[in-house]
DNA sequence: AATGAATGAGATTTCATTCAT
DNA sequence: CATGAATGAAATCTCATTCAT
C-alpha cells in the first residue's frame, strides 16, 4: 500500500509537471502570435497551430481563448515582479541605472509576453487596471519616492517629483516602445549598461552645456 | 445651355459638398468608437448607430470598414501636418516649447482620431509605417536637427542627439498617453504652458540641484 | 411634415408585421423540427433550412436557438390560455366533456407547438416549471374544484378529490401521448366529441354515489 | 494439461464475472446521469466520472456511448419482464391490483432506468419501438384481454376495451410520471397498496354493469 | 441615395472516440 | 486492462458586405 501510494504520488507528480509545461509551451505559442497579431486578431486555429498541436487540445489546457490571454497578463507579471524585487528601494544613482537595465533586460528576453500585454492594455479594460497600470504604478512610486526623497537632502532641485517620474517612465518607453512594437531590436545586451547611464545622465543633468 | 451647365456646376458643387460633410460626420463618428473599442472590436452596425444612419449607407460613402479606418488615418496625418507646417524649423528653445504645447493641444482637440491612429499602430503595419511612423520620424528629425545644430553651436553638451530626440518624444509621450488611453482627462488648456516648459526645462538642465 | 410622419408610422407598422410574420414563420418551422427531433438533437441550421432561410437570418429575430425554444414554449403557453379561458370554471359533466374536447382539438391543431414543450418539459427544468407544470396546476385546480364541489353536493361519492383530477389528466393523457410522440394520428375531429364523452362516462361513473 | 485447462476455465469465469460486474457499474451510473440529465446532454466524461472511472476504460466495456444507452433499455426491459411474468394473466381485480403495485414498485426501484427509458423514448426511435412500445403493448393487451373477458361474463358494462385498457394505463401515468420527471418523490412503499386499490376501484367501478 | 434584412464565411467551443503509455 | 491527452468533426454564433425595395 505504502509502495502503491509513493508510486500514485511519483506520478501524479510528473503528470502535474507535463500539464504545467504544457500549459508554458501554449502559452508561450500565444504570446508569439498575439505579439505578431493582437489578441482580436488572433484565431484559437493559429495559436493551435504555433504550438503545433489540434485546436481541440487548447481546451484541454485553458478554458477559452481569454482565459489563455489573462494567463499570459499574470506571466507577464511575475516576470515583473522579479525585476522590482530584484531592485528594491532606489537607494542612490546607480540603482536607478540598475532598474532601466533590468527593465531593458527583462523587455528582451519576454518580448511575446510583455508586447502581448501592452498591446491589450490599449483595448482591454481588465488588462489596463489589473495588470498594467498596477506595474507602471509601482515603478513610478519607487521613482517618485526616490526623487522626493533626494529633493530633501538637496541633491535634487525642486521639481514635480510625479511629474519627473513620469517623465523618467517615458524615456524608458521611448527605448523599449520601438522593440516592443517590432519595428526595430530591442537593443543589445552589451548597449544595455551604457544605455541605462546616459538616459539616467540626461535625466539628472539635462542636455545644456555647462559654463565652466 | 450656358445657364443650364452653370446649375449643373452649381448643384454639381453643392452635391460634393454634401457628399464631403457626410463623410466627415461618419470618419467622426467610426473614430468615436474605435476610440472607445478599438477598430477590431468596432462593427459596422455601431458605427452606423453612432453616426445615426443605416447600415448600408456606409457603403455609399466609403468601400468597407477598413476604408473608413484609413480615412481617419488620413485625416489624423493632415492634422499633425498642420502642428508641423505653423512651427516650421525649430529655431530655439522657445520653438520647442511651441512644439510641446501644440502637439498638446492637438492630441485634445482630435482625441478620438489621434487615439485610434496610435491604438491600431500598435496592431496593423499599414496604419504604423503609412502614417504614424511617418509623422513620429519627422517630428524626430527636427529635435534631431535642432539637438546637432545646438551642439555645433556649443549651447548643448555633446549628447547622441538620435537617443535625445528620441527621448524627448518620449517624454511628450508620457504627458499623453494616459489620455490617449483614456485612464486620464487630457492637460487643461491653461496648464498645458506650465506643462511644455517644465518639460523642456528637464529635457535641457536634468533634474539635479546646481551648487551655487 | 404631417404626410412623413403618417409615411413613416405607416411603413413603421408595415416593417413592424413583416418582423412578426418572419418570428411566427421561424417559430412554426423550429417547433417542426424540434417536435421530430428534441430541442437538443437539432441544429440551427435544421431550422434554417425547415424555415428556408440562411442559418444567419436567425440570429436576425432571435438572439439564439435556447431563445426560439422560449418562444415557442411562450407561444404554446397562450394556447392553451385560450382553451382554459374558453371554458371558465366547470360547471357541469358538459363542460368537462368540452374541456376534453377542446383539449383534444387544440392538440391536434398545435401538435408540434405542444409536442416541443411537452418533449422539452421531461428534460428542461425552465420549461417545466415555467410553463408546463404552470398549465398542468390549471387544470388540476380546476378539476380537483369541480370534484370536490359535486362531493359536497352528494353527487359524487366521497373520493379524494386531488388523486382523481389526477387520473382524469392521466385520461387524457393516454388519448393524446401517442399522437405527441408521433407513433399515432391524433383522434380525428368527428371522433372527438365521442372519445370525450366516452372517457368522461367513465371517470364519473366511476366515482359517482350509487343509489342505494 | 488438463489442470491448466481448468484453471484456464476457473480464471477465465472469473474473468467473465468481473467484466460483468463492471459493465452493470457502468451502466448504473449512465443511467443515473441519463437520468437527471438526458441522453443527448450527457458527456461520456460525466459517465466515467459517475462511475468513478476513465473516459477510455467506457471503451473496453462498450461500443461507444449509444451503446450504453441501448444496454440500458435493455436491462429496463428485463426488469419490467420480471413484473409481467410474475403475474402472469390477469385473472381477478387482486390480480390487476397487484400489477399496478408492482408497477409503481419497480419504477420506485429502477427509478434511474425506467426514467432514462422513458425520456429517450420520446426522442429515440429505436428506443420507442424496440422497448418501451414493446412493453406498453404487452401490457395494454394484458389489460385489454381482462376486460373483454369480464365483459363477455357480463361482469363489465360494455366498452371499448381498448380505449379502457389505454386509460388504465394513462390512469397508472398519472401516478408514476411525476416521480418519473424528478419533481415528485415516488409513491412510498406503505401507500402503494392503497392508491392501486383507489385506482383499480375508480376504473372497475367506472365500467362494471349496474344492477338493474 | 437610404435602408436594413439576408447572407455565409469564419470564429469559438464542445465532446465522442482513439491510442500511446 | 486502465488511463487520459489528443484529436477533429460538428455545433453555435458573429458580422462585414450585398442587394432588393
Amino acid at each position: 500500500m505504502v509502495a502503491q501510494t509513493k508510486n500514485r504520488n511519483r506520478s501524479e507528480g510528473r503528470r502535474q509537471r507535463r500539464i504545467e509545461r504544457r500549459k508554458r509551451e501554449i502559452l508561450a505559442a500565444a504570446a508569439r502570435v498575439f505579439a505578431r497579431k493582437s489578441y482580436a486578431n488572433t484565431t484559437t486555429k493559429e495559436i493551435a497551430d504555433e504550438a503545433d498541436i489540434a485546436e481541440g487540445t487548447l481546451y484541454n489546457y485553458f478554458g477559452g481563448k481569454r482565459e489563455i490571454l489573462l494567463a499570459i497578463a499574470n506571466e507577464s507579471e511575475a516576470l515583473m515582479e522579479q525585476v522590482l524585487l530584484k531592485e528594491g528601494r532606489l537607494e542612490d544613482r546607480e540603482a536607478v541605472v540598475r532598474l532601466f537595465e533590468q527593465g531593458l533586460s527583462l523587455f528582451e528576453a519576454q518580448l511575446p509576453f510583455v508586447r502581448t500585454l501592452f498591446i491589450e492594455a490599449w483595448v482591454d479594460d481588465d488588462i489596463m487596471h489589473e495588470f498594467t497600470a498596477a506595474q507602471l504604478r509601482r515603478v513610478h512610486r519607487r521613482l517618485e519616492a526616490y526623487i522626493t526623497e533626494h529633493i530633501d537632502a538637496g541633491v535634487l532641485r525642486s521639481v514635480e517629483p510625479a511629474l519627473c517620474a513620469r517623465l523618467a517612465l517615458g524615456m524608458f518607453g521611448a527605448l523599449v516602445v520601438p522593440a516592443l512594437r517590432g519595428i526595430e531590436p530591442p537593443p543589445a545586451p552589451e548597449e544595455r549598461h551604457a544605455l541605462a547611464e546616459a538616459v539616467v545622465d540626461i535625466l539628472l543633468d539635462g542636455i545644456r552645456a555647462r559654463k565652466a
